[in-house]
DNA sequence: TGGAAGTTAGTGAGTATTAACTAACTTTGT
DNA sequence: ACAAAGTTAGTTAATACTCACTAACTTCCA
C-alpha cells in the first residue's frame, strides 16, 4: 500500500506534468512542490523511476476501472463505448495531467519498464474495446463489414486525437461538451 | 538555402532520433556521428533548436509536398485520401524517424518555437483534408451526415495510432501492406 | 601575379548549470 | 528510546555552449 507521503509526491508529479511536461518533473521541482528537500524523496520511493511507475500506476488503474467497468454491465454495445469516451473525457478534464502522461511513450523510450507499463495499458484497452465491438457485431447492432480490430484502432485513434487537440488549445475548451458531438457522429459511423 | 554540411547534421540528427529517441539526440553525439567535434556544429547551427526546427522543417516539407499533390490533381476525394494514406505509409516505412519526430510534440512543450513549427505543420495537413472531405461530400462521394471536421479528425486520428501501433511494434510488420487493409475499412466508412 | 587580409571549418580545453542520487547527521512522534 | 522522516552538504555525470586558437582556403588589389 502507499502511504501518505507517497500518495502526495504522485500527486505533486502529475501536476508537474500537467503543467511543465515530463521535463518538468525534476526531483527538485518535486520536494519544493511538497515542501520538503530532495532526499526526503527518497525516503519514500527508490529512485525517480519508481515514481514513474506509480504515476503510469496511477494512470492504469483510473482507465482500467473506465473500461473494465463498462465491459462488465449488460447495456449495448453502442452505449458502452459511448460511455467510454464520457468518462475518459471527464477524467482527462478533472486530471489534465493524464493527457500528458498517455502521450508519452517518446520520453520513456529508454526504460524499458516505463515502455512496458505503458504498453500494458494500451493493449489491455485496446482488447477490451475491440471485445466490445465484437458483441455488438454478434447482437447486429455493429456494422460487420469491417473488422473489430480496425475499428477499436479507428475509435481509438479518434478519441486520442481529439484529446491531443484539446491538449494542445491549452484546453481552452470544454471537452466533455465538445466531445459529445464527436462521438454522436463515431455513432453513426460504426451502427449498422 | 542549407549547406552540404547542415544536410548532414540534420540527417545525422534524424538517425539518432530513430535509434534512440529524441533523447539520444545530444550535440556530442551528433558531432561523433559526423566525425568533428562538437564545436564544429555551431559553426553550422546556432544552438540545438535551430538544429531541431530544421529538423521540423524536412518534416514539413515532406508532408507538405504529400498533401499539396493530393489537394491540386483532379481525381476523386477517395482516391486522394487513400493516395494520402499511402503516401504516408511509404514515407513513414522509408524513414521511421519521422514516426518519432510527429509524435514527440511533449518533448518540444517548452519551447514555443518548436511547438509553433509543430502545430502549423499539423493545422495546415487538418486543413487540407478536411477541404478534400468538403468536396467530396459536395460531389456526392462522401457521406454528408457527419461534419467534414469530424471525419478529418476520426482520419488523421486513426492514421497515426497506426502507424504508432507499428511503431510500438519496434517497426516489426510491413506498414505499407498492413495499412493497405485499413484505408480500405476507411474507405467503407466514409463512402456515402 | 603574388602577398596581405579575410573567411570557413575545424580543434582542445574548458565553463556554467542541472540532473539524480548519497552519506552523515538531526529532529520528531509514539 | 528508537525508528521513521527529515536536513545539510556534498558527489558524479551529463548537458549545451564558449573560448582561444589554427590550418586551409579565397578574395582583393598594388
Amino acid at each position: 500500500m502507499q502511504t501518505e507521503r507517497q500518495k502526495e509526491i504522485v500527486e505533486a508529479a502529475l501536476e508537474l506534468i500537467t503543467k511543465k511536461g515530463i521535463q518538468g518533473l525534476t526531483i527538485k521541482n518535486l520536494a519544493k512542490k511538497i515542501g520538503i528537500t530532495e532526499p526526503a524523496i527518497y525516503r519514500h520511493y527508490d529512485n525517480k523511476i519508481h515514481i514513474l511507475i506509480a504515476v503510469l500506476e496511477l494512470f492504469k488503474s483510473n482507465t482500467e476501472k473506465i473500461f473494465e467497468k463498462e465491459l462488465n454491465n449488460d447495456s449495448k454495445a453502442i452505449d458502452k463505448i459511448e460511455h467510454l469516451f464520457t468518462k475518459h473525457f471527464n477524467s482527462f478534464s478533472a486530471t489534465p495531467s493524464l493527457v500528458s502522461v498517455i502521450f508519452s511513450e517518446e520520453i520513456f523510450r529508454n526504460e524499458p519498464m516505463l515502455i512496458e507499463k505503458i504498453s500494458e495499458v494500451i493493449d489491455k484497452n485496446d482488447k477490451i474495446l475491440t471485445s466490445i465491438i465484437i458483441d455488438g457485431q454478434k447482437n447486429g447492432e455493429i456494422r460487420t463489414d469491417i473488422e473489430a480490430k480496425h475499428l477499436s484502432t479507428m475509435i481509438m485513434g479518434t478519441l486520442r486525437l481529439f484529446v491531443k487537440k484539446w491538449q494542445f488549445s491549452a484546453y481552452s475548451y470544454n471537452l466533455p461538451r465538445e466531445g459529445q458531438k464527436l462521438v454522436d457522429s463515431i455513432k453513426l459511423l460504426i451502427i449498422k
